[in-house]
DNA sequence: TGTTTTACTGAACAGTGTTCAGTAAATTTG
DNA sequence: CAAATTTACTGAACACTGTTCAGTAAAACA
């Protein structure tokens, strides 16, 4: 059977470079500025050739953002390690912010881009950043039984942590600081102050 | 002049048909979903008519904007009046989460829609939401002038405030909350106990 | 060798934002 | 009042987009 075990890797090496290609496109232009044409035209194969190998747009859209997904774990390989959880959280939240602060059109494309998430079943999305919620939820659970912070609701926690780390990256991602009259950079150093600050103040 | 003057009502009034209309649909099927030939098919005229008053889709978009900012805007009339400055920035954060959480779409307009906000000088950003940044700096400078709050850098206090006020309602409104098994309902509680949460661990 | 399956494509459809020559009516001018 | 000009608008076109589908070579199988 080393035919059509030959074929199979053919085809999933061209599904491969269709992701590939879509994936740089995407994170350089975003969602609107790429076209399949365009993508099909970089493969040079015809824009009828990509729909043997997804769906539509949001199919390979989906693709794409659990490759930015997976990216984002990435960037907590050195996080993990920690033993003390409260450390862990946060340099959690620090390689968080880092990442998509240094990514900001894979964080538009995970977290801002709105249509074709809602087209997918909820156990996709689930699946797509299960790790990142999993590790967030067993961290702060850890925090907790370790007595290291006041707060005990397990789900405060979560909420606020997730909450505030979002939203210092959206405003970072979206340059909301300019308003406040702040460089990059030193908009960038007053998110970090202020994620310590909160951990400091929730620390036991 | 009551000739030029009528006239010059009649072209005021059609602008706003096509700001009204627009905003309608914006709302309704957010930016990549609304289309100016639609919007030309319902106020009865050619699409290459809205291109007479507006230079394209992006500037539209950005009367929009403003609108949205209004609407938000009005949505802190009551809050304005409060005395004690701690109060009003408390109202202030639930006002806001409330009210983008009944209007995400026009949550996604003013925050998470990005493509057009680029296209245009940082004056005219500035005016966007100036008021809703500038009566955020008071509170907070009332806060810290009253001895309100333990935390007397200015800066950071506006940068948690809004971070985790905006991070809460990406939140909501990106149904993050079902990723941790949480209904709507269940979150929006959520949400308001770790805003109340953050200001009693900040108040002095 | 003939048949079937596979992998792919060209062309078309319906939609988009945008431009521009042209037009009919209203206004201004001679 | 008639002619010239300005105003407000439009139809048709251009260059795109996502998507579908009949058709086609080549490879695999019988």
């Amino acid at each position: 059977m080393g035919i059509s075990e030959r074929k199979e890797r053919e085809k999933e090496e061209l599904k491969k470079a269709i992701l590939d290609t879509a994936f740089e496109m995407f994170v350089k232009e975003g969602y609107a500025g790429t076209s399949l044409r365009e993508i099909a035209k970089k493969i040079e194969y015809s824009p009828a050739t990509i729909y043997l190998y997804y769906k539509d747009k949001d199919a390979l859209f989906f693709d794409i953002q659990i490759k930015c997904f997976k990216d984002l774990i990435h960037s907590y390989r050195n996080v993990v390690k920690i033993e003390n959880p409260l450390e862990k959280l946060r340099q959690m939240g620090h390689a968080y912010m880092k990442h998509n602060i240094n990514n900001p059109q894979c964080f538009n494309l995970m977290f801002l881009h709105d249509s074709p998430l809602g087209a997918f079943k909820r156990e996709d999305r689930m699946e797509k950043y299960g790790n990142a919620i999993g590790f967030l939820r067993e961290t702060v659970k850890e925090c907790i039984k370790e007595n290291l912070i006041t707060e005990k609701n397990e789900m405060i926690v979560r909420l606020e942590v997730w909450g505030l780390t979002q939203g210092l990256t959206v405003l970072m991602v979206r340059k909301s600081y300019e308003g406040m009259g702040l460089t990059k950079a030193e908009a960038e150093n007053y998110i970090k102050l202020c994620w310590d600050n909160y951990l400091d103040r929730i620390r036991v």
